[in-house]
DNA sequence: GCCACATATTCGCAAATGCGAATATGTAAA
DNA sequence: TTTACATATTCGCATTTGCGAATATGTGGC
């Protein structure tokens, strides 16, 4: 029914426009993320998250890949290069708000833990986090 | 209720995700613009149009000024520097949408015209327009 | 004061939205 | 195929939004 190219500015900042949205993209800024950290980090029941993520996706700012059981998002540039150029700044932007530097904050606090939330055991963490975590001791 | 400097991200977006509004802000590009032309331009009902502008004033990306009978709107930069740049990059990005190409031109037609619309006799006319407007003839 | 005019707001209602609860789908493993 | 689990969608329902019609407000001129 829609087009991959029916990208339009009124869809996109409707997207925007939410704040759990906007936490949702605040926390792909680096890295594709599977769904089950956004459930962990935001606090919120999986509905809604899986909600807010179709939201984002109709509007054609985050594309989902499957892998297995779970799914990551990840944040994809408009079709326009223009377009693309205020969805950077935008976000940009936002990464400088105190609420979403804490989200971000807590989300590489759960990758990392040693011991995780019973829930996400087995998940795949968000490789930038990964990354840090497998970092050697610096004993 | 509301104070001035309580601009956040969401109800910037909200405000920018109505094409009737969109509409609106690209008409002031240049300038001010009387309330007059935008109902002109947009073919829209007074009531449509001033609620948008409202809706506009509320999240604080532009200001109304009287002058007499008339109320002349125009774009106001976010207090936040990143914010301010982010805006005008978004306003440089939908310049180029052919719908608001047309309204600008529209403007400028309905501005210049030497028979106004009958309720626009009087109106003031955007400034840039009317420099264009009194130019010397090229005879 | 009254009138005319530009613009703003209110009102009533139809349509859209958001959310929790329940259910469905897709995948892996046994 | 059955079970378990991650995620998506559907369903009701309460809340919000958008719009036209009517009305209110602010201003200038008489």
């Amino acid at each position: 029914m829609s087009k991959k190219t029916d990208f339009n500015a009124e869809k996109f900042f409707l997207a925007l426009s939410d704040r759990t949205r906007l936490r949702l993209l605040n926390l792909m800024q680096d890295d594709e993320v599977c769904v089950c950290f956004f459930t962990e980090v935001l606090q919120s029941p999986q509905p809604t998250i899986s909600r807010h993520l179709a939201y984002l996706r109709q509007a054609g700012v985050v594309n989902a890949r499957r892998e297995g059981k779970w799914m990551h998002y990840r944040i994809v540039d408009p079709p326009d290069a223009r377009a693309a150029q205020v969805f950077r700044e935008i976000r940009a932007w936002l990464s400088e708000d105190p609420e979403l530097r804490r989200d971000r904050e807590r989300l590489a606090r759960v990758c990392c833990a040693p011991k995780l939330p019973l829930a996400l055991r087995d998940a795949p963490r968000p490789l930038s986090l990964v990354s840090i975590e497998k970092r050697p001791a610096t004993s």
